[in-house]
DNA sequence: ATCCTAATTAAGAAAGATTATTAATAAGGA
DNA sequence: TCCTTATTAATAATCTTTCTTAATTAGGAT
């Protein structure tokens, strides 16, 4: 990454992740800045979304099937997503990146980047309405 | 899922993922079989990936910011992309499932139907071009 | 304060992956 | 052989994300 210069619609992006609070998807916070600033182009959130994730500010979530996320929380945690209404929430549970590690027996060779643990399945909600 | 017929175009692509062994993508799927049936369409392809993976004879992987992939292999295992080439490779480490449903803490009313364990990294080949 | 240069932007096109539509075909039970 | 409906080929459409381009602007140098 080159220089990076301060930019207003920067500080919206980040500023509309937290405001958003839970994973937001990049047309969710298009769609809350755009409120703000009509005029906020779509090409300019994804691209400081995948800014904001090399710095470090902010975690890409990948979820399968679907459009991926941000997540302003940096404590490394779980999500599932609710294959009925496709809301995405965290799971409870605690960090398992030593579990994982120490079951790896051999790595090939691979230089091993990173690992994403994703859960699928119905939330309360949808269960409820299924009856 | 309703009746589900037997055709010529299932065997096919349901044969391809088996001949392609590791981890084909649908377009790879798709450019195997048209080698001897120019004229099967991507759409066919697809649904009848879909179709297989339903019936339990192909296994889904999911692939963050990739072509999802099917598995011929019905054993649970996990894979690995390398961000260079795009390569999937399988990891060789043990079934994690009970380890990994043992650590939730709370399912929080959910029903959890299943999770996905994938890792990014460099494959040896791209890792020794980077020198 | 003004200049300069390259990073950034808005707008829209384009790309990649996948599903939906439609009229024609064909599987397989009656 | 007939009938029903799942399936097909072809293609359009959708969804998500990145790329292109000309104009703008941040921020260090003058």
């Amino acid at each position: 990454m080159a220089v990076t210069r301060n930019t207003i619609q920067r500080d919206l992006v980040l500023q509309a992740v937290l405001d958003l609070k839970n994973h937001p998807t990049p047309e969710e916070v298009y769609e809350h800045i755009r409120k703000q600033h009509p005029t906020i182009s779509k090409g300019t959130v994804y691209r400081n979304l995948n800014v904001l994730v090399d710095k470090g500010l902010l975690l890409k979530v990948d979820v399968p099937d679907s459009a991926n996320r941000v997540d302003h929380t940096l404590k490394s945690h779980y999500h599932i997503r609710c294959k009925t209404c496709g809301k995405v929430f965290d799971m409870d549970m605690p960090d398992m990146t030593g579990e994982i590690k120490s079951m790896i027996r051999d790595t090939k060779g691979f230089e091993i980047e990173k690992y994403g643990l994703f859960f699928t399945g119905v939330c309360p909600e949808c269960s409820k309405e299924k009856e």
